[in-house]
RNA sequence: GCGGGCGUGGCGGAACUGGUAGACGCACCGGACUUAAAAUCCGUUGGGCCGAACGGCUCGUGGGGGUUCGAUUCCCCCCGCCCGCACCA
């Protein structure tokens, strides 16, 4: 018997699936379509073990809907704008262009070592202009449509480098190469109206009955309706402010009002007032993510204005604050410091009045104590034609009196912000826009796409190299004729990561995507990728689509039918002395190997480049092949939860491959029947079929397990032939190198990857007996093998004759008895 | 701070819809084969107690409480870890 060389099977293979173009899809297959996508990568320079796993489960589903018989779009590319490819260049001298297209070869010598069921004829990049030059089209085509505008809005800036930080970029609230502390700039940029289908994307949501629920929370909570009131104050000093709140009811128990330090009313205070304006600069220190907002202290200045209490006259102070933000609501809002946190820090801080207008069970006192906000419901109190209503009630209640008086209206408002789609960054899509100073924002012509990005540019100094590029941004107004500029940010990369599964799908040369080709194959049947993604990726892929829906270019809602979000690929972090991250081959034994000295251990985390706590699959695959590195990712860990990597377990991987081996290599003729051994291969390939449905893997792992050591024990038979031949096929999605080296030497006709998934003979799946399980008092005393299907009355008696049941009821009889059958009998003594 | 998730032997994990907790794999230990090793095969393995043994009893699914004949599963509170938070991709 012969031992299997992975080595030189999956070369052999993958050699003859190229030549034989064996994954290539075709547009005009007469069998069912199904699109099978996992989240492109972006070509960080090799492959890690997440993406192993990512298109390892990809890959299974995709060949077991080939041997289902459909014609499966399988296709990869590569998320090739960003930037650790401008890093790259200013730490190496290299091209971001020249170092990305060399890590795209690199990746893709990796996915193709492991021997993946890809069509390769549709890969794409994103970086390509006969990518990002359709991009810029659908970018115009959304201008016309006027879900594109510009507006004002903050980003990090490094006031040393004098250049816009990604928040990626600043490390405790400092630029992480000036080290500066950073500060909100505002800059003009672009937008898109994702808000304009709030509303649609929420409501899509149900229609997603195939994607994880806790990501369709997410996007739901993200996208965050509330229903809230807009209120109308009157200021002392004649003024007028209009503020946001979600809880109206509680409105007797306001105690100051608070504006963002971008508001008009700050804005107009610090004209007069240096305090102010220098309160408004503090405002401005710090970054811009919304951890950092919330978790900094809550600071306010006090303006010499009070606001007037619609009901009770009284006369609310007025606060510049540091947390509220004017992209919410109205940048205004009244504070309620019983039933809101940040209200009651706030007012603690500055002793502000704390009334209590909602009961807390019994608690009805009218000063709140405590430094605990009460945010749950009960019954309105201190609120004069409130009191006694529930908090519902009274908020509709508070809405109807400002509406008929009106200083007030009942709104909606949601959470989700419009896409800002501007960065100030090379390596991107160019922005296809034109600045004239005579006729304003003019749209390049479509004849003139795609606008390149030049090749001639520097990465020296910090800034964008588009915007000092001594000519490229110089042209002439496409509509009057006269010099103007390029617009010079590019388009942030989600907008390229929105609609490349269109692309995949339909690749003209010149347009973005023909309409019935991609309608052909959308919506994706399984897309698979990283939980990270659930909000962000996911909720911008589903609004670029709708947006395409609603100016007409493809007719079709939702672009992921199915989702599943696979849990990361997680590992621990090591830093050296000088606070350098180090790879985890650079480390053993808690000492860097190349020189000796101790190092740090740092938390758990998903593989990043930047933490440099990835681990090469390379060496793996080298030393156990394809199908062993495949098996083994698919083994033990459930695909939806976060695995701690570990190679205890690739050497089981590697057995596993050589026990089928010697069980393929080894059948022998034989004959006579195995009626057990038929039974467990039906059930095995019933079983493995629904756990790859479910992407369950690690199950159908297990069942292999037990079918391939049930075949090792089962004496010579026809059944057992029967049962190592089927095998093969079975097998085939998980580890197709060796199916198909076993498929060739039985004399299976075509490739094992074109053969058909076997039928299940349903009649064998029950079993006719079954193990009862006996309990007295709800705890196991003895088992009982019945047949299927008795009757409740017999079961209980077989139950009561058990052994150890006589013997420790002692003649009694039981004062109950619960029967569940086929399944377990439980006498209560 | 806010939103979401997870927590089961030495380890990864399994357990259908509330019904025998620990399938399957790893590791470990013991045995077979071998001059030897590798490879392979067979067997043991949650903790504690009783027993020569067959076996029996008991505790046990992050912690505490609750519902139920019965809870890893449902409810409440708490702890820990992970992900996301709009310019990382």
């Amino acid at each position: 018997m012969s031992r299997f060389n992975a080595l030189k099977a999956d070369a052999a293979w993958q050699q003859v699936w190229d030549d034989r173009q064996t994954f290539a899809v075709r547009d005009d297959s007469p069998r069912p379509k199904s699109y099978v996508l996992e989240m492109f990568p972006y070509p960080s320079g090799k492959i890690h073990m997440g993406h192993v796993r990512n298109y390892t489960m990809g890959d299974v589903l995709a060949r077991f809907r080939r041997m289902q018989g459909m014609e499966v779009l399988h296709p990869m590319g590569w998320d090739a704008f960003g930037m650790p490819a401008e890093n790259a260049a200013m730490e190496k001298g290299v091209h971001p262009g020249e170092w990305t297209y060399q890590n795209i070869a690199a990746m893709k010598a990796q996915l193709k070592r492991l021997g993946f069921a890809l069509d390769w004829s549709r890969e794409l990049a994103t970086c390509d202009p006969a990518y990002y030059g359709h991009e810029q089209a659908l970018f115009l085509d959304l201008h016309a449509a006027g879900l594109v505008y510009r507006r004002e809005s903050a980003v990090n800036w490094d006031p040393v480098d004098m250049t816009v930080l990604a928040n990626e970029q600043v490390i405790d609230g400092r630029g992480w190469r000036s080290g500066a502390p950073v500060e909100k700039r505002k800059l003009n940029q672009w937008f898109l109206r994702i808000t304009d289908f709030a509303d649609e994307l929420l409501a899509g949501l149900d229609s997603l009955d195939k994607w994880p629920d806790k990501v369709r929370l997410m996007q739901e909570n993200w996208i965050g309706k509330s229903r809230g009131m807009q209120l109308g104050f009157t200021l002392s000093d004649g003024g007028h402010v209009e503020v946001f709140s979600t809880r109206p009811d509680t409105i007797f128990g306001a105690s100051f009002v608070a504006v963002a330090a971008d508001h008009p009313i700050a804005q107009a205070a610090a004209a007069g007032d240096a305090a102010a304006e220098a309160f408004i600069a503090q405002c401005k220190r710090g970054g811009t993510t919304a951890a950092e907002i919330e978790t900094q202290e809550k600071l306010g200045y006090r303006l010499g204005v009070t606001a007037r209490h619609p009901f009770t006259g009284a006369a609310l102070p007025v606060f510049i604050a540091n947390f509220v933000l004017m992209e919410y609501g109205t940048g205004a809002v009244m504070g309620v410091p019983a039933h809101d946190q940040r209200d009651l820090d706030f007012a603690r801080k500055y002793a502000l009045p704390v009334p209590r207008v909602v009961a807390d069970g019994e608690r009805t006192d009218a000063v709140f104590e405590g430094d605990e906000a009460y945010t749950g419901a009960g019954r309105l109190v201190n609120s004069q034609f409130l009191d006694g209503l529930d908090v519902d009630t009274a908020k509709s209640e508070v809405i109807a009196r400002g509406e008929a008086e009106g200083w007030g209206r009942g709104t909606t408002v949601w959470r989700l912000r419009d896409w800002g789609v501007s960065r100030q960054r090379y390596w991107g899509t160019p922005i296809p826009i034109i600045h004239c100073d005579a006729c304003g924002v003019v749209p390049v012509p479509k004849a003139q796409l795609p606008v390149t990005l030049p090749e001639d540019v520097t990465f020296d100094i910090p800034g964008n190299p588009l915007d000092r590029h001594p000519s490229w941004k110089h042209v002439d107004c496409p509509a009057c004729g006269k010099p103007a500029r390029r617009e010079t940010d590019t388009l942030d990369t989600f907008v390229d990561s929105s609609w490349y599964f269109i692309r995949f799908a339909s690749q003209p040369a010149d347009r973005p995507f023909d309409k019935a080709a991609a309608e052909a194959w959308l919506p994706v049947a399984q897309y698979i990728g990283g939980v990270e993604h659930a909000i962000l990726h996911l909720l911008y892929a589903r609004f670029w689509t709708r947006a395409l829906r609603h100016i007409g270019k493809l007719d079709v809602a939702e672009p992921f039918a199915g989702l599943f979000t696979q849990g990361m690929v997680t590992h621990e972090t090591y830093k050296a002395q000088d606070g350098r991250w180090l790879a985890p081959e650079e480390v053993r034994d808690g000492i860097e190997v190349a020189s000796g000295a101790p190092i740090t251990i740092g938390r758990v985390e998903k593989m990043s480049k930047s933490k440099k706590n990835t681990v090469d699959p390379a060496p793996i695959v080298d030393q156990y092949g394809a199908d062993a590195t495949r098996w083994f990712m698919l083994s033990d860990s459930p695909p939806e939860r976060d695995l701690q990597w570990s190679e205890a377990g690739i050497e089981g991987a590697w057995r596993f491959v050589q026990r089928l081996w010697r069980l393929f290599d080894g059948n022998a003729p034989a004959a006579g029947d195995d009626a057990a051994l038929t039974r467990k291969l039906h059930q095995t390939i019933a079983g493995v079929a629904a756990d790859i449905e479910a992407l369950q893997f690690n199950k159908a792992v297990a069942k292999l397990y037990e079918l391939v050591a049930a075949i090792e024990k089962a004496a010579p038979s026809a059944a057992r032939n029967e049962a190592v031949a089927t095998l093969v096929r079975i097998v085939a999605p998980m580890t197709p190198h060796i199916a198909e080296e076993a498929w060739a030497a039985m004399g299976g006709e075509g490739l094992v990857a074109d053969a058909a998934w076997p039928d299940v003979d349903t009649a064998l799946l029950v079993e006719d007996e079954v193990t009862i399980a006996i309990q007295v008092n709800g705890k196991l005393r003895d088992t009982l093998v019945l047949p299927r299907g008795m009757a409740k009355d017999a079961i209980e008696a077989a139950a009561l004759g058990a052994p150890n049941v006589v013997r420790i009821l002692e003649g009694r009889a039981p004062r109950k008895v619960i029967v569940v059958p086929d399944r377990l009998v439980n006498l209560v003594a």
